[in-house]
DNA sequence: TACCAATACATAAGGATGTTATGTATAAAT
DNA sequence: ATTTATACATAACATCCTTATGTATTGGTA
């Protein structure tokens, strides 16, 4: 069982948590929060960061600008009114998931 | 998103604890503590319990036995000893992960 | 008693999600 | 001059779970 394989399923409400908590973020940048936020623990490929944010984008939950920061070029995502929403639930739903695991992992503290 | 898409990948911990807990469980005893532990949160599909059982048998991290009850014939399943120690393993890593996303969830609790 | 729900196993096809590998390009550090 | 960090992107592949289907016994209920 590869440690990695846990949260397979859990990074789409943690990128749009990321985007309520923080606004505006460019897709590296959200990679290099999660690394310090859970000291190293998770840390998300590019692989399925880019293509979950243009899902999410698609689906009309995220928004982007382009920013020129000298030669290069940034991606900015925002969560849409819509997505914001949708985030509150999945929230919710991230919680309860989290209360789920911890009864069964601490069943005599619940 | 759908909600059960978050524990992905979580399954196989999760099982592994109820068998240390539990000692000796067949697999539809399986299903129901889950769903009487989460207050029916968590609802494992057949279709993913038992070829994950098989898999695990085939690495050698539980063993097996047949008892007739009645004319119907259950499966129970029990952690080898190197299951018990991949569990504790895995344990670890499935606290980590949850407080991981703790961090994410909660960034200023923490 | 006929039918449905629950118990109990199993597997195959398909979908969703993430890894690994690869590619492009600029900026900073050594 | 070369490596590392920043910054995007995508394709092939693996993994894990859902949905659907199949078999069979047991218990409840209309």
């Amino acid at each position: 069982m590869n440690k990695s394989t846990l949260y397979k399923g859990c990074l789409e409400p943690i990128i749009m948590r990321l985007l309520k908590d923080n606004g505006r973020m460019y897709g590296y940048q959200i990679t290099q929060m999660v690394k310090e936020l859970t000291k190293g623990e998770l840390q998300i490929t590019e692989g399925a960061l880019y293509p979950l944010l243009h899902r999410l984008e698609e689906q009309g939950v995220v928004e982007t600008e382009m920013e020129n920061i000298g030669n290069r070029v940034r991606k900015y995502y925002t969560l849409t009114k819509a997505g914001k929403k949708q985030t509150s639930v999945a929230m919710d739903e991230l919680k309860m998931f989290m209360q789920s695991l911890n009864l069964i992992v601490n069943p005599k503290l619940a």
